[in-house]
DNA sequence: TCAGCTCCAATTTTT
DNA sequence: TTGGAGCTGA
């Protein structure tokens, strides 16, 4: 059999097939769907379609390396064009430098330095930000240029004081970089986008030179991406995208799921491909994700299904403090590393990185190995970003950003007066600030000592500059010796200093092994460009036997045998900011569904009924998320929740009690738990665990009326629990763990006899004896 | 210039 | 609770 199509499903069979127009693989998780791309690579290849006229683009240098590998591997020795949308527009960029204002060594500004540009053009145009900070400035501006709206066609809305700054602070933001010849991540796909939107010679040179092109996770392309892509595909709409709209995750950074909701719109003709079959997951994991997902409504509706084992139950537990969520999952972690798991196949996912410090703190006590997944680190140390901003303004001289970052880097006395002077001069003679350096005779103001500073400063950069044709390795040892650099931190002894020190010596060995890659010297530009687009997530080690933490984001693409998704809570998961959005909303549950989908045999989900955050301890509002799962089928786990079990409430209820304040005379009615006799009430939502757990209800429950009532034999009276009766008064908020949330509407009596009428939001109000009863004040 | 203080805010982060 | 930014005094 044709070792191309061995293996394949039908459907898959079809998209490898498929060679020319317009293709939309939809792929479910687990679907294969790397494989059907690379496959078709092999096969487009086959039937004669030279390498270089393809050219597949991914978003993460993580993708875009796997997929290098496993194109290498199906058709040896083809040279097709992978890479990362940004990495694909520096490099249009470089050759195309001068259609948008560029210089062809323009440097990439990461987040940090623009944020700094951006703060120093607002600092120098005294422009007003009323209460606005450059963060939410920049987020707005970002957004623009994702919707491909630039400086000179940015409109301010009418009743947005943000959008009012924004519309003065983006041109000379965008100026400002321009004249640094430099850009922004944002710029990289700007640019390109905007380029071959304006000039049709380059976008049809462009369009002919990729005639295949192929989209991975479509669904999280910009507006910015998918002109440039639509662009490239005009005269040779071969375009295939892959994707799931169900795992969209972006759609904070400007991610349009659109772009995948409408392809068929966008192009007719265009072959639709669904890849449904689940080869990752058990049946039981699959039926939860799919079951939560379908809650979604803008979606293009999947049947998931696996001929995988029907597997474990999905289990569902209630820890009663955060710390418990930790011990429980690194304890049954220990356990199944002691029979015969490696520690590689778990992982736990979490909505914030904050709340991975409890999690990691479980793994120590019991000496598991693990590894924590987090964005930028490496190239973002400020010792690396030192030294490489030395280099970066060897490439490229009119980098202001560069200069200002080594001008005092180490302290040699220039001082800020002295810096304003020549940013003030540079500006005036529309000169970059390493040119106004050189001047620094002319500048008024400065006294001679700065003069003597920053000529020597100009002189040192003009040696390094010297260098710009040589190995790396010998250009960052040059700056560190010239620089004394690497002197001042040898010389200290703080541990700071050390480390950075170490850091260093990593970049050199880094440089090194670039050197070798890359030998003869000259590719500085080349070694930078890399520092600028990779970042340290990338270098996740797959191959190290630790257990994996991270964002349920940075979980997307992996597998896991085991998964633990912790702090499914109401603020947390969904996330707080999201709650009154229906479209985020629906993004949270997409990343619900991410986290979900990449479990392999077991799945546990949780949350916890305390948890402290931000120094607080806060009684929690479990996930209405969990309510729309199959909860009938999954296993559901109450662990170390004494006499309190959480009831999930929409604080609207509890809001509403206040409003209303009706006293009762007591009733001597009351049972051996302090609780009256049992009252018919409405039936509550079963948000119900353990062995009488009501089957829940077919339909999801919006989170408004989750009214959870966890019945639990052996709810401890309250003498029980140490606290006192008195501790309660008139309007608190208590709990009862079947009636959930509560006012005091009425107390009476003392001590043992003390006496409360509480109202509940569902099961109106019920008389207790505080000393027998389960009640407790809210959030112990 | 810098250490040390106070105050404030607090997702997610492909590049 | 933590971390960052901005301010102040030496």
């Amino acid at each position: 059999m044709d070792p191309l199509f061995a293996n394949l499903n039908p459907a898959q069979c079809e998209a490898v097939r498929h060679v020319e127009g317009p293709m939309l693989v939809l792929a479910g998780p687990g679907s294969g769907k790397t494989r059907v791309v690379t496959h078709r690579i092999a096969h487009l290849l086959r039937e004669g379609v030279r390498p270089r006229e393809i050219l597949a683009l991914t978003f993460t240098n993580k993708a875009s390396e796997e997929m290098k590998l496993r194109v290498e591997t199906m058709s040896p020795g083809s040279r097709v064009w992978v890479s990362t949308f940004h990495r694909f527009g520096a490099r249009l960029l470089r050759e195309y430098a001068g259609f948008v204002g560029l210089t062809p060594n323009f440097t990439i500004y990461d987040t940090d330095d623009s944020r700094q540009t951006l703060k120093r053009v607002i600092e120098a145009g005294k422009i007003r930000t009323a209460h606005y900070s450059p963060d939410r400035i920049a987020a707005a501006i970002s957004a623009a240029k994702n919707q491909l709206i630039t400086a000179d066609r940015y409109e301010p809305r009418i009743g947005s004081p943000l959008s009012q700054i924004v519309a003065e602070v983006y041109p000379a933001y965008q100026q400002r970089l321009l004249a640094s010849s430099a850009v922004d991540f944002d710029d990289l796909l700007l640019h390109v986008a905007n380029m071959l939107y304006v000039n049709d010679d380059v976008r049809a040179e462009l369009d002919e030179r990729y005639r295949f092109i192929l989209v991975d996770e479509y669904q999280d392309t910009n507006r910015a991406q998918y002109v440039m892509v639509r662009a490239m595909s005009v005269d040779h709409p071969n375009l295939a995208a892959t994707g799931d709209p169900d795992q969209s995750i972006y759609g904070w950074r400007g991610a349009d799921i659109k772009n995948i909701l409408q392809f068929e719109t966008d192009f007719p003709q265009v072959r639709v491909v669904r890849l449904e079959q689940n080869y990752r997951s058990t049946k039981a994991v699959l039926r939860v994700a799919d079951q939560l997902i379908r809650s979604n409504m803008r979606r293009k509706a999947k049947s998931l299904f696996t001929d995988n084992a029907e597997g474990d139950p999905v289990k569902l537990v209630q820890y009663s403090t955060q710390d418990d969520e930790a011990r429980g999952i690194a304890d049954q972690i220990a356990a199944g590393i002691a029979a015969g798991r490696r520690p590689r196949d778990f992982a736990i996912f979490y909505r914030v990185n904050a709340l991975s410090r409890v999690l990691e703190r479980g793994l120590r006590e019991h000496g598991i190995p693990y590894q924590m997944i987090r964005g930028q680190e490496f190239y973002q140390r400020k010792e690396i970003k030192d030294v490489l901003a030395y280099c970066q303004l060897i490439n490229n001289p009119r980098d202001d950003q560069a200069t200002l970052r080594t001008i005092n880097t180490p302290v040699r006395g220039i001082g800020r007066k002295t810096i304003d002077r020549l940013s003030e001069f540079a500006y005036q003679h529309g000169i970059s600030l390493l040119d106004a350096c050189r001047e620094a005779g002319q500048v008024e103001g400065l006294n001679a000592r700065a003069i003597k500073s920053v000529a020597q400063f100009a002189a040192l950069i003009d040696r390094l500059s010297l260098l710009a044709g040589a190995a790396l390795e010998e250009i960052l040892g040059t700056i560190l010796t010239e620089t004394k650099y690497r002197e001042g931190l040898q010389d200290s002894e703080s541990e700071d200093d050390l480390n950075r020190l170490a850091n260093i010596e990593e970049l050199l060995t880094d440089a090194r092994q670039f050197d070798e890659a890359h030998p003869g010297g000259g590719h500085l530009e080349e070694y930078l460009e890399n520092a600028w687009l990779v970042n340290e997530t990338d270098s996740w080690e797959t191959e190290s036997d630790k257990v994996t933490m991270m964002t349920l984001h940075a979980a997307k693409g992996l597998e896991f045998p085991v998964v633990f998704v912790v702090a499914f809570e109401q603020g947390l998961l969904p996330h707080e900011r999201s709650l009154n959005d229906d479209e985020q909303m629906e993004e949270e549950r997409r990343l619900a569904f991410v986290g979900i989908t990449r479990a392999k045999e077991h799945l546990q989900l949780s949350y916890a009924v305390h948890r402290d955050f931000r120094g607080q301890r806060r009684r929690t509002v479990p996930s209405p998320f969990l309510l729309e799962m199959p909860r009938e089928e999954m296993e559901l786990v109450s662990i170390g929740a004494p006499g309190g079990w959480d009831v999930p409430t929409d604080w609207e209820d509890v809001h509403d009690l206040h409003d209303d304040s009706h006293h009762f005379e007591i009733d001597p009615a009351v049972d051996d738990h302090g609780v009256e006799a049992e009252a018919p009430t409405e039936d509550d939502d079963s948000f119900a665990f353990g062995a009488n757990a009501a089957p829940a209800p077919a339909k999801s429950i919006p989170a408004s009326q989750v009214t959870t009532a966890a019945r639990l034999a052996g709810a401890k009276p309250l003498a029980a629990s140490g606290i006192s009766p008195d501790a309660f008064a008139q309007g608190m908020t208590v709990m009862h763990p079947e009636h959930g949330p509560g006012k005091i509407v009425a107390l009476s009596g003392s001590g043992a006899n003390r006496r409360a009428t509480v109202k509940f939001a569902t099961a109106g109000e019920r008389r207790f004896v505080l000393a027998h009863s389960p009640l407790r004040p809210a959030g112990r």
